[in-house]
DNA sequence: TATGAATGAGAGTTCATTCAT
DNA sequence: CATGAATGAACTCTCATTCAT
């Protein structure tokens, strides 16, 4: 059969205002079902129920489950790369750029720990085949962002240069996962973090995370 | 209705050499499958080929296709955690039991990428419901091993003790997680990293991962 | 309940220079896209592509998919059928009126191959529920006609007696589709037939199927 | 996903009695499903039951209900085209091979209308896409072997040579075709033909397909 | 132990049809 | 007339699990 597409409604409009109600409805609806039930752990049918939709609009706006879920993660991710971005366009030494991206994600984590946990839980879940869409780009493209923020502090003289600016970043992106996967799962600050909570442990990644980057006589 | 369960011999005998063969062909082949295409993605007839034994055999051997990830993932942290284990009981600083852990871990991944794939890529992805069999448990056993490891560090004055013992063995543990990741995707030393890219990885990862939890006047 | 039917001017229209357009444009569209990927295998979303007009238009002047097909239907054997009668009621005997039917078959496959694409294809399709709307109807009044030009033949003594005119009619009814049918899968002249080729095919074909119903001393 | 399929009871076994009971009795269901509802008419399940087995086992031993379909065809074809090989090789005239394919052909119909049901209304079907599998191929050899006895026949001066043999036999295929439309839809001797029926109809089939082929002087 | 045929609930996807604008 | 978003029933296909041998 394999019958050619139409998909008339692509994938995020440029004008952010023409997107349509319910499609917004229904990515909202996917991370708070992803976030709950997992991906595989859910059907079309919660997210459809949960956004408040007919189970046929979903495959209206997204093709099948799959993009559903790249969609849910481009979205997500776009907003933590555009911080980035911003964060890096900014003022303030390569330290305090990375410092300022660990906060935002934790901040993002306060205000919404549902879309965090669909982000970290679900990421690598992509088997072998590099058949990814935009899922692994995009992650790919924070990674090389912080990396390159890496870089910068290196040629700066503020960040150790016997460190891969990959390796770095990989370093601090993956503390920041496993600290959020710790409070995600509940075993940091218990099952509901208290805002206090969540600001100590800010502090403490940050420390942790960026401290062995720093030029520092020892 | 409490009659003698026929299952006996499923979970793993206690006597190692009376393990039936096929038993450790089947968690081998579960090993790479699930590797090679996630959990979900792959089918018990996969695993049941893979390791060259017919359909219900895994059946006989295991209760059902959790148990036999559960089995999977509960050898892998047993062997991870013996290691931690036997590290923490040796000698040496904290500092130095942290480094051997995590050069331990990337020794195994040159070794077997595809079981730290496992390990890596299905940890957290086990959805809300605390079920979670012994994965989770065993997830959080290596980590408040690891973060026992800090405290101990703290106590010795050797560790800043201005951070968490989990967030601090969460940043560890993250960081080489991540880094595992970045190499199991191939953006670190490419699809097929060498020796000698593992080698480099392995220095790096354990500075830039430890070097923040030391206590350095700055 | 028995309010007035907005629904009027759906079936063809008694004054067809009435006939709305994109009515026809609908079912123009419709015979091709029914001849390419048949009836099932299209949407309606196809035709509404096809014939350039909105989704919902296609429902305005047919009341579901259905009476779409027969429409097609029944235009395309109304004028087959007319031209029939039309040859009918014209001069010549029998035979010659049975020849010229195929002719005229042939000539419009020539001008119009997806049109008898569909008329021949689809057909029969209509499952054992006698609830086939025109379609069968008009197919039989199609053999009717033709057994009708085979008993006046025999009443005059053109053609043989010992043949029931419903089977004669259906024998050269046969001959001409699956002679099309070979047309149109490829086997006679290729996936394009030439001119030249319809030619010859069409006077054979006439040949073979009218040659043995006229009386001849053997 | 498109995974590897394993398919292992293959097609048509080499050893008869080595295929599996129940795979006969999905496959004889399938032809009386078929021939009641049509192809697109009936649904898996009523198949399934109609066999007696559980919805599963249809796809244990068919990959998808196309290829179910295909079987059907396969295995009626290659009857009847298994019957032309043996009377092709068998005593007799080319004319008096093609009157025996006829008969055998309306034989057949008289003990399993729906079998031929099937195989007459289903054939054509297939969409444009020559991806058709051995259905087209199957039925395009038919028509291969009786225009090849046409052929014979013309060598030996028994049939007129200024038809295309393939013209011939399709004519022949035709008119036994529609014939056998016309009683299974009713139009030759009612519903439920009696054996009388079928028996003139046979007569006569022969005579109006056949007669035009012979070098016949008039 | 070992096998693989058999089962059937479950979920993704399609698409005809409706309806508010 | 015209549009296309919205609806949801229907159906195919998958695959974990059972069970007779």
């Amino acid at each position: 059969m394999n019958r050619p597409r139409r998909r008339a409604p692509a994938r995020a409009p440029a004008d952010p205002a023409a997107e349509p109600e319910k499609r917004r409805a229904i990515l909202h609806a996917a991370v708070r079902v992803f976030a709950d039930k997992g991906y595989h752990g859910c059907r079309i049918a919660d997210v459809a129920r949960q956004a408040g939709v007919a189970y046929g609009l979903v495959y209206h706006y997204f093709k099948n489950k799959d993009e559903l879920l790249e969609s849910v993660f481009a979205e997500q991710w776009t907003i933590f790369i555009q911080a980035i971005q911003a964060i890096r366009a900014g003022p303030g030494t390569a330290a305090e750029h990375l410092a300022a991206v660990c906060r935002f994600a934790l901040d993002i984590f306060r205000t919404a720990p549902q879309a965090v946990r669909v982000l970290i839980l679900e990421v690598a879940r992509t088997p072998n085949q590099l058949r990814a869409g935009s899922t692994r780009q995009t992650f790919e493209a924070a990674l090389r962002l912080l990396a390159d923020m890496v870089r910068r502090g290196q040629e700066a003289g503020e960040l150790r240069r016997d460190v891969d600016p990959v390796i770095g970043a990989a370093s601090v992106l993956g503390a920041l996962e496993l600290n959020l996967t710790a409070m995600v799962v509940g075993l940091l600050g218990g099952p509901a973090p208290s805002e206090d909570d969540v600001e100590r442990v800010k502090r403490q990644v940050v420390e942790a995370a960026l401290g062995g980057l720093l030029v520092a006589r020892r």
